[in-house]
Order: C-alpha cells, then sequence, then structure tokens
RNA sequence: GGCGCCGUGGCGGAGUGGCUACGCAGCGGCCUGCAAAGCCGUUUACUCCGGUUCGAGUCCGGACGGCGCCUCCA
C-alpha cells in the first residue's frame, strides 16, 4: 500500500499514518458552534477533511468521518437572548442552515454528525470517570478537569504549562471567588445559570456541558480512543484539543488519536492590502466581523470555484481570501472544464501516466493538493499538446474525483433547439457577411450561458456561466 | 512578553541541496471576419546579513517583517 504521511501537530514532524485494525481510518473534526450562518472560513475543515476522506477511500482504505456539531454554547444563549428566542430553536435553525450550505458544497455530508445535545449520556459518563479516578472534581455544581494531574498536559500544543491560562470560567464565576482548585483547571460541567434555557440533569447537579468534553465523548463514542485523525483549525489547538487529549488521556490511559492535523486560517486582506508584509489583514472570524457568508459565496462564484480555491493551497498554510482569489480560482476551473472537453471514453495515453502518478504522490506527501493540482495542470497541458490518438479521461476523472471536481470532467448537456436556431441564424449572417447580426446572435447565446467557438470544422457551442 | 508557523517572479502558490512547479493577470505572435478556446514567446523569482558545501530558495546562525495561538474562534 502507498505510504501516506500527515503533520501531526503534537510531533510537529510527519508520521505515517498506521490504521489500527485493517484499513480501518477513523477522522474526528471539530465542526462548527451553531450560533449563526457559517463563514468560508469554517468551511475549510470541512472541505479539507471531506477531500482526505476521498483519497483515503482512493487508497483503498474503509474511512469513517465524523463532524461534530456544538449545539449547547455560550454565544448560543446570547445570540440567542438577543433575537428573543429559544437557544435550542436558534441552534436547530442554525444546524438546518451549516447542513444547508455545506450540502451545497457538493462533498457528501460527513458520516455522523452528532450533537453535543444528543450525547449528554455519554458525556456525563465520561465526567463521572474522570471524577471517579481522581482527575476531576465537583463543587457547587460545576465540575472542572484537574489539570496538573496530567503529566503529559501541555504534549500537544507544546507549551509549557506554567505559561497557560485556561480563562475560560474566570469570568463567569462568582465575584471575587473562582471555585477552581488551580487557575489552569477548566470547566467539564458547569452549574445552570439563571438566563440559560437548556438543562441536562447529572449527578453532581443540573447544569450542561462545558465546552472541550463533548469532543471526547463523541469522537470515542463513534471512533472508540486511539483512532487514526483528529482535525480541525489551528486556532484550535490550544486549549481545545489540548483539553480533549488531556481528558482521555486520564479517562481511559490511552491517546485519544494517533494524530492531529490542523488546517490554516483564511486571511482577508481589507483596502486591498496584500497578503505578505501587510499590516492590516486578519484572520477571517466572526469576532473580527471580516466575515463572508459561505452561502453567499457559494451563490456569487460557484461550489466549483471555492473548492478549487482551496484545494490550491497547501491545507496548513494561511490562505488569502478575497474576490480576486475567487476569481482566479473560477478562471482555474474553467481551464479545467475546457480541458475536459473532446476527451474520450477509456484509459489516458500511457505517456501522460507519470503526470498522474506525481499527483497522487503530492497528496501521499501530507495532503499537498497544491502540488497535486500542479500536475494535474501539467497533465492538462500535455492533454493539449497535438497527438494522433484521441486521449481518454480516466487519469483526469481520477484525479478531479479525488478533489471532489469530478463534474467538471462531466458531460454538459447538449444545446436546445431554440440555441440550435440562433446557431444557424448566425451561419446564415456569416456566410452573408452581416457581421454585426452574427455577433449579436453570438451574444444572445452568450446570455444563454453558450458560448460560440469556430473552430476548423465550423461552430461549436460550449456550455459556460451564463 | 512566551510558544509555533512563515517571508518565492505583477498576483496567488508548490518546492525532497544541483535540471521549466503550476495557475491567474498583462504584453507580443499563430489561428480567426472578429472573438473564444488552444498553442508559441514573454527581458528568469526566491526579505537581508553571515556560515556550511564543489554547489543553497532548500541546511545552520543572526536581523528585519508577517501570521496564528497564549481569551470565544475552523
Amino acid at each position: 500500500m502507498t505510504t501516506i504521511r500527515l503533520h501531526d501537530t503534537r510531533s510537529g514532524e510527519l508520521r505515517e499514518l498506521r490504521p489500527r485494525d485493517g484499513g480501518k481510518v477513523g477522522i474526528y473534526a471539530c465542526g462548527p458552534t451553531v450560533y449563526a450562518r457559517i463563514h468560508v472560513g469554517n468551511a475549510r475543515p470541512f472541505v479539507v477533511y471531506s477531500l482526505l476522506k476521498r483519497y483515503l477511500e482512493h487508497e483503498g482504505l474503509d474511512v469513517t468521518l465524523v463532524i461534530n456539531i456544538t449545539d449547547i454554547n455560550d454565544k448560543i444563549y446570547v445570540a440567542a437572548e438577543s433575537l428573543g428566542v429559544a437557544s435550542a430553536d436558534l441552534a436547530a435553525q442554525m444546524t438546518a442552515h451549516y447542513q444547508a450550505d455545506t450540502e451545497a458544497l457538493g462533498l457528501g455530508r460527513p458520516d455522523a454528525e452528532p450533537l453535543a445535545s444528543a450525547t449528554i449520556a455519554t458525556i456525563v459518563a465520561l465526567i463521572a470517570d474522570l471524577i471517579d479516578s481522581g482527575n476531576a472534581y465537583a463543587v457547587a455544581g460545576d465540575v472542572y478537569f484537574r489539570v496538573r494531574s496530567d503529566a503529559d498536559y501541555g504534549s500537544l500544543s507544546c507549551r509549557p504549562i506554567d505559561e497557560m491560562n485556561q480563562g475560560e470560567d474566570d469570568e463567569l464565576s462568582p465575584v471575587g471567588a473562582s471555585l477552581k482548585e488551580d487557575p489552569l483547571d477548566f470547566a467539564l460541567w458547569k452549574a445552570h445559570k439563571k438566563g440559560e434555557d437548556t438543562v441536562w440533569d447529572a449527578p453532581w447537579g443540573r447544569g450542561r456541558p462545558g465546552w472541550h468534553i463533548e469532543c471526547s465523548a463523541m469522537a470515542e463514542q463513534f471512533l472508540g480512543v486511539g483512532f487514526e485523525i483528529h482535525g480541525g483549525g489551528n486556532d484550535l489547538v490550544f486549549p481545545h484539543h489540548e483539553n480533549e487529549a488531556a481528558q482521555t488521556r486520564m479517562a481511559r490511559g490511552a491517546e485519544l488519536a494517533q494524530i492531529w492535523m490542523h488546517n490554516g486560517m483564511l486571511q482577508v486582506p481589507s483596502n486591498g492590502a496584500k497578503m505578505r508584509g501587510a499590516t492590516d489583514q486578519a484572520k477571517m472570524a466572526k469576532s473580527v466581523g471580516n466575515v463572508a457568508a459561505l452561502h453567499e459565496v457559494v451563490d456569487a462564484f460557484g461550489r466549483d470555484a471555492l473548492i478549487m480555491l482551496f484545494v490550491g493551497a497547501h491545507y496548513r498554510q494561511p490562505m488569502a481570501f478575497d474576490v480576486e482569489r475567487m476569481k482566479e480560482a473560477r478562471a482555474r476551473v474553467a481551464r479545467v472544464r475546457d480541458a475536459a472537453r473532446g476527451l474520450v471514453d477509456g484509459e489516458s495515453p500511457a505517456q501522460m501516466r507519470p503526470l498522474r502518478d506525481a499527483f497522487f504522490a503530492a497528496l501521499a506527501e501530507d495532503f499537498n493538493t497544491a502540488a497535486a493540482l500542479g500536475a494535474l495542470f501539467e497533465w492538462i497541458n500535455e492533454r493539449h499538446k497535438p497527438r494522433a490518438e484521441p486521449v481518454g479521461r480516466a487519469d483526469l476523472v481520477e484525479m478531479l474525483s479525488v478533489l471532489g471536481l469530478q463534474n467538471l470532467a462531466g458531460d454538459a448537456g447538449e444545446p436546445g433547439p431554440e440555441e440550435q436556431e440562433l446557431l444557424e441564424r448566425r451561419q446564415a449572417a456569416r456566410a452573408g457577411r452581416d457581421y454585426d447580426e452574427a455577433d449579436r446572435l453570438r451574444g444572445e447565446l452568450r446570455v444563454r450561458g453558450w458560448e460560440v467557438r469556430d473552430g476548423p470544422d465550423g461552430p461549436e457551442l460550449v456550455r459556460v456561466e451564463p
């Protein structure tokens, strides 16, 4: 089997993917908190891990992808209150939006999309185990994780324990009286507070789960302890993933995941600032207010262009996002689509095989979609060279399928009778040297989504974006 | 301030010490009634300063700059 290596945050190195059980691979990626519609930045991990799954399946592995949905959270309470709706209703509404918005990416659904609110029993049981083993303590209805009981705490984010600060909860605790034994400790369970309209029973009191415990619980429930790949944005390394790892380590005596993958952030330059050397750019984040909603971007540029944008850079790198980048991605899509026209069914020429192989070799080395895309475009350049035999589409379809862009090599459909008639009228006009009329008819066809291309064998109608 | 990542041609963006990444845009040309698509060409880039090496964008040290995390965040 192909050796597949992925960058592991904890070791800081590429690690070979070694499935525990035969060819089975579990991937858990942290999904959104549903208090508003998601932005393009939130879509990056969804795309990265969905495509990683496709690639691993291409390599013959049996992949289970789990992307959770956080539907219990302070932000949801706050947003719901300001809207005057029940927090559970807001979360349900935004969950539906999230699923529709990501569905529009056309990459399918994860194998499981667990909700925190539907995993309470598992969460409570995990917390109970942590209390029983002395790694957590209940106080006044809250439950805290005893960070210093984990000798390996900090090993994921690679930072010394004494320079860390959990922050969360400190401000929410009663004034001047933190309930924690140690400021490093973080909440596993939060006692019910006024204004919170969702609450669950637990042995230590009514309340709700803390931020980090849900992922430990859901990942274990769906994939077991010690699964292959845990992913998410690199802004989650600390404290979220550090805490997740610590919880499972202390409760189970084993590491939650083998490889911790983290994708880079989208960067949004303001005022046309350039990516490099600019001072006025920032990560796309709701708190910064520089977000572009996923559904708006997909509506404006199409899912093909957005996926092309994402695969155009290595997943770990920060990625520039703005209108110009989207236009460029759209142009790349057009080049691929054009290259796919005129291909015939069947195998591709043997001389082009090395480029197809280079594509997959790039993916095997830390899922380098940017390098792979380079090989794909080299394949396209080769495809355009004059050759005696028609070119089979097998290689191209195989590569595009892994990128979720196989539709670019699909059949665009046939022009209808009206378009055919317009084309014939244009031909008649051209024959009569009435080029103004011919150009007018060409423009009419363009508006209908068909581009006229005059070739040696006469005009051809090509499907394009209207 | 601490930890981590990064600094490549007009722009985006790969890059395992030695041979054209790739894409987009612009310009010139071929083709064309004009276009589109495609093809050819486009004065050859690696922040700066040292070091290692026969040879460094690619390794080491330093400087400067950027980004992320350290607080909710994909």
